[in-house]
DNA sequence: CGGACTGTTGATCAAGGTCAACCTCTGTGG
DNA sequence: CCACAGAGGTTGACCTTGATCAACAGTCCG
């Protein structure tokens, strides 16, 4: 049985998210640390993960932050997302021939690179595990469907201020409890690349958030003043992250049915 | 065995596409056309899947046009993509409460509604589906990120011409062979609210296109006249989709390792 | 024939981009 | 200890892209 091989602490980040939204069974906790052997680290700046690239290998990020970006042979580029401690960073390419797109490390990460073949087998042995990375695909989905909107249609105080908050969030739901102070590397270029403005106006519209009371930053520390109006400017929230359904919780290894027998 | 079982016709365009590109097995076909029992269709204008619904349940494209969109209190809307016949539109809605966008008939449409216990059940007796659905999920993703790097850093004529640079490759992809005029359903207001811009730009937008003699449109019939400088504007085009990856290919129903035992 | 819907065109306006100067840190080397 | 360089941030002046408003032209359909 996998569940009483021994766990070497795999990602805390990653593994209290599971926790509160899925609720994965020890069998399925026991393979997720098993795919945990291959640990990294790697310098701000560097780049883990090449547009182009063929090398399919999952990423998982334990701690540090890093970005998805996509750029044109101009120089304009597109930031798709910032990944945080706990984010596991496309399985998708297992199944693609080029990566679309670059994984570039913000500051300096620790990172798990988990080969293809190590990836199935372990879902081979823990079906439960599926349905986590099932899971995080459909949040990471959803994450992406509110960038399209906010990128799309809002308007550029929206769009900051919805990034301010989506970004804390996700780093309430890897924290033990909710800080009140957020500590956030982001230079404003990455926050104009991500949302489609340049830098000089998010500089402006930080600095009006700033001036009316909404938040505040000092050095790469971020407090949010009023949560109430910072939330309200953020429009596409929704509620998100969604818990997995209840009919497919409490399963551990079972996948959604309602019938006992394992597998 | 599943492979033996009649098999009604399915969905011949997401065949087209699947045995293009990922080559499933014969029961991982048998396992597919199991899924396509519950048809049903809908008029132009319906919604098939509202945003907050709970009614957990993937929608696998027949005929006819589609679109997923996401829209705000104020009339705001973002598409977020255009669905075409073969497309199966987020299997992800199982492990997640509440549908974030709204999924709208643009045409009258045929369409399979596949409840999850009949999935969850298909998977677990072709694993080779899994791939297939996995492959689908990934290529669905890369395209997801063209749109919000369109959105994000392109310009007017650059977005137009690579929405209907996307749409016209998508439609070879499910045709037999690549038709000199393409179909297509879209009223500028559609294309306005997918591009992030407004109707009026996107009639101008066009009419450039067309003065210039990159295309030519008439009734819902589009023409592309230079394919060479269309593909141009619509940079971040990639190739997509991409196979599966050679290793995983010829497998039918083995998921990834070389060993030959079934699952 | 009249209305609804979609597309085109012109005039005007505003959100945000661009360019450039300047400022504040922080770290480095003399 | 100071001088300096470089990165990131702020501010102002000006310009461009694309939004908005409005009028009008086709087309489809009862």
């Amino acid at each position: 049985m996998l569940a009483d091989t021994p766990v070497e602490s795999p990602c805390p980040p990653l593994l209290r998210r599971l926790r509160k939204f899925v609720d994965p069974g020890p069998d399925d906790l026991a393979a997720l640390a098993l795919l945990t052997r291959d640990r990294r680290q790697a310098d701000a700046g560097t780049c883990l993960l090449r547009e182009g690239d063929s090398g399919r290998a999952a990423l998982l990020l334990c701690s540090g932050w890093a970005m998805r970006e996509r750029s044109l042979p101009d120089g304009r580029r597109q930031i798709m997302e910032f990944l945080l401690p706990g984010d596991m960073c496309d399985p998708g390419s297992f199944v693609t021939r080029r990566a679309d797109s670059s994984v570039l490390a913000i500051t300096a990460v620790q990172y798990v690179r988990v080969a293809p073949d190590l990836l199935m087998d372990a879902l081979r042995r823990a079906p439960g595990l599926g349905l986590c990375l099932w899971w995080m695909a459909a949040q990471h989905a959803a994450l992406m469907r509110s960038h399209l909107l906010a990128v799309g249609r809002l308007d550029a105080r929206e769009r900051v201020a919805g990034l301010v908050w989506e970004l804390a969030r996700r780093l309430d739901l890897i924290a033990d409890g909710p800080p009140r102070v957020y500590r956030m590397p982001l230079s404003q270029d990455l926050i104009a690349d991500a949302t489609g403005l340049s830098v000089v106006h998010v500089s402006r519209t930080l600095c009006g958030l700033e001036r009316e009371g909404v938040l505040h930053r000092h050095g790469g520390s971020w407090q949010i003043l009023s949560r109430r109006r910072l939330r309200a400017l953020a429009k596409p929230g929704i509620d998100w992250p969604q818990a997995l359904p209840e009919s497919l919780r409490h399963g551990g290894s079972r996948v959604g049915t309602t019938d006992d027998t394992p597998c």
